[in-house]
DNA sequence: ATCGAAACCGCAAACGTTTGCATGGTAACA
DNA sequence: TGTTACCATGCAAACGTTTGCGGTTTCGAT
């Protein structure tokens, strides 16, 4: 690790012109075997590295991948965030990152740094916030490459990679109720997101299916998504209906609300209520009773967007969107 | 958001000279003030950004600070980054992200990575396996601006942001002494890492002040950082000397694993053993029972840690190290 | 009327790469 | 020997900014 070698320095100590370098790197078939032979082994010596300003200068084109995501302390998207490194790395992308905080005027903000940025393209989890979709629509229109992951929505047309959420929900309520759950309750999400509204019909039809009643008193929103928020609804719920046997969380800070609230009422985890949560977060796996959840592989996500978002990045042609469903998995643990 | 504008637009709308662009648009005293006033206007009403590539072409300056963390899944270390953002974004820096993932090699290859990025500066926590600090060496050679936090290292003469691990251990072992422990153990950290031996001084000091005896079959090191070795070394160490009534793990993850170790040992926490953490990641708060820790304010050592390397990237005078050293805070809990 | 000096502004080169086009050379052909 | 063709290379412009230097006005003072 040297100060940085140009082309221009190795095109004077081998005495020939800085465009002939250029081409002999990039095996362009003009330049002799000879030639190429002798530039490359400069390069390497000297440990030539090009310029990515330069480079994106003349080819507008940044190698650098912009990504958004709510907030970074989850262990979720941190594991996304992995996968998407893992590829963009592989594939000489640098990547920059930006935090919405649940946030949509942050949103916009992060979303036009990126642009004014110039990335080449770029990755995105909508905020809780955002029911507007304008600033996004722009860049698209611009042509700007775009892949939205779990949180996704269909008001635009951009490629999606998420996890078969309707399914997920279906399977956690199927255990349940194969458990024997009669009264089940649902601690749902904001009603912004997309997720939160298919995780909600996964849970009505699974009910359905085992020919349980729908009702939505048994449905109460969780708009903050905090433990604390989790708790008191189900406190609220459960002083109301003391009969209910199950607490489906729409993620595990919800159901470790539904845990702490019936800790605190000494009723009993999994004999007299059982919970399931959603997106296997680390603390599932710690707290007690350990949580079951719906597994998001969210590595694989990560890597699944990036791959998809590179590959339209570079390839001018194929202009048709993906979208790719992750299958989830059950971990069933001890709450249930 | 359209399309870029650039210098050159603004000029030919006007029918001036880019450079009195350039000029107007930094307030460059040789420009009249009527000239000034529209270049802004309009560049202002055609939302021209600059060209950071062309920019940093021509000065040799990115604006961008590289960080590298051992893993992103630590509550303390995205907080760290949620704080270095906060800084960076209002100076007009963006941030590149690598994850060294505890390992030497890939440590190496990201601060290549940076390097070859040509970020002005880098901000860095050492992974646990590092203990040859020549890659860092060689770009301090160069020049280039770094700031150390957290896992840091006094090998490399450059800036650094820490908590007070020998008070912050000093004090935890102070509070386990003032509630009666008698028979402390210490979960240990990697001895590569020069928090855990700072963090073990304070606990051998804390002993030495209240009269109890420093014994070193007490302490084992925990290589590995994962509850489960926590878990495994608590257990061992308690088979072997049952009559220890308090456990001081080096991390959260550690203490974990010995409330896990104790719990399955039917041992109550916390009128039998004590157990105190340090880190005070998110999950303290969260397990039952809620886990003492020693709070490191993540968020306060990031800005801190970007506001040094900036000033340092921006003023090319003063080329002092600084060392800031940001105060823990005791968190008592539960399990005390 | 002339001069000098501010006050404003433009030219052009530079940062490191890429690329269309032109150029030199050489070998093969008639 | 002259023409053609091709191979290997160089020239120069371009991407968007910045900046040293020099050029043109204008204006007040002599």
């Amino acid at each position: 690790m040297k100060a940085h070698v140009t082309i221009k320095d190795l095109a004077r100590e081998l005495d020939i012109s800085p465009s002939t370098v250029s081409r002999a790197l990039k095996d362009h078939p003009d330049i002799s075997p000879e030639t190429k032979e002798q530039v490359r082994e400069l390069a390497d010596r000297w440990n030539y590295v090009p310029n990515l300003l330069a480079q994106g200068l003349r080819k507008s084109k940044t190698n650098t991948i912009g990504v958004i995501v709510p907030e970074l302390v989850h262990f979720f998207f941190t594991t996304v965030i992995s996968g998407i490194e893992n590829v963009a790395y592989a594939r000489g992308y640098n990547v920059i990152l930006c935090q919405s905080a649940e946030n949509y005027e942050r949103e916009v903000i992060d979303t036009k740094a990126l642009w004014n940025s110039r990335v080449d393209g770029m990755i995105v989890s909508l905020s809780r916030d955002t029911t507007d979709y304008n600033h996004f629509q722009e860049l698209l229109d611009e042509g700007l490459p775009m892949v939205f992951f779990d949180r996704v929505t269909d008001a635009l047309d951009a490629s999606q990679v998420v996890v078969d959420d309707y399914e997920g929900a279906f399977k956690a309520v199927e255990l349940l109720i194969s458990k024997g759950c009669k009264k089940i309750a649902h601690l749902a999400g904001p009603e912004s997101l997309d997720i939160s509204k298919k995780r909600a019909q996964g849970y009505k039809d699974a009910l359905s299916k085992y020919g349980l009643e729908v009702n939505d008193d048994l449905i109460v929103t969780c708009e903050e998504g905090t433990y604390e928020e989790g708790k008191l609804k189900s406190q609220l719920l459960h002083n109301q209906y003391p009969d209910i046997d199950a607490f489906f969380g729409v993620n595990d800070m919800a159901a470790l609300g539904s845990m702490l609230a019936m800790q605190e009422k000494k009723v009993k985890i999994p004999d007299e209520v059982r919970v399931v949560g959603f997106s296997d977060w680390q603390l599932s796996g710690l707290i007690k009773p350990r949580l079951t959840s719906v597994n998001q592989p969210g590595f694989e996500m990560g890597q699944a967007s990036a791959e998809i978002l590179i590959d339209r990045i570079e390839s001018k042609t194929e202009t048709e969107l993906v979208r790719k469903v992750i299958p989830t998995r059950l971990m069933e643990r001890e709450t249930t």
